[in-house]
DNA sequence: GCTTGCCTTGACGTGCACGTGAAGGTTTAG
DNA sequence: CTAAACCTTCACGTGCACGTCAAGGCAAGC
């Protein structure tokens, strides 16, 4: 398929497509005219990208992934590398939650500070 | 005192107290010859907007804060708009926790789903 | 009175990450 | 035949919170 179909398939768009090859996650085949030509293995390394993205990964943190693909595993995340961007990931989100927590507390206790109905002539308690 | 010694004061930068004044956060009084005179009252502004900022709020978000210190209140957060930007940042930060809680589970699930140590001659466990 | 180091304004640059847009051209599909 | 899809490269966009540079005016110590 050329890049056009794959971009559907994976919906996304032809210039992340070409975005992705340019940073060396994608590769093509091309046909005579120049056309990248794109298989099904292609579309799963692509899903792939998108479904590390959307645990927080950056482009950077998928090569071990797709590297691991390339080398014939079934999964991406069964290689070390994989592994170990996972961890490294799980403690950035491990650290994010307890800033967040210090945070929460911050606001809850601010919020609590004061009786949210002290003007309630003005400001009544249905927002 | 001037700009540059508010800005010793509050550990920031002079460049960030005239970017805060472009913005409307903070205002000076002008000595005869054009400097920016400032006192106590704008080095407590400075510190509202950096506390605000430690928990994650925007610039934007400070302006409520400013006001009502503005306004002659004694805290920053006993106004009505101070108290809305509190809970829609709460608001915020509950949907991030959530969030994170997710991709933190994802991200256990595919750890524990293979053994850590089933190449244990190349990646030992000790890191 | 001269150097050093404050201060003024305005326009533009930085950093990060992930793309998007435009220009200018070729190929394919209907 | 024409519109859509493809190709290339370079540069620009996005958001936020400033930073940098230029070109010059004032102040204080020696």
């Amino acid at each position: 398929m050329r890049i056009g179909e794959l971009a559907k398939q994976a919906g996304t768009t032809t210039r992340a497509l070409r975005f992705y090859e340019s940073e060396g996650l994608l590769e093509a085949q091309r046909t005579p005219n120049g056309y990248r030509e794109y298989d099904e293995h292609d579309l799963r390394l692509v899903r792939e990208i998108q479904s590390l993205q959307a645990v927080g990964m950056s482009l950077q943190d998928t090569r071990p992934f797709i590297a691991c693909l390339r080398a014939g595993h079934e999964s991406g995340d069964s290689c070390p590398d994989s592994r170990e961007v996972y961890r490294r990931r799980l403690a950035e989100v491990d650290a994010c939650l307890d800033e967040l927590n210090t945070v929460r507390e911050f606001l809850l206790a601010r919020l609590a500070f004061q009786d949210p109905c002290a003007v309630p002539e003005e400001i009544p308690c249905n927002s």
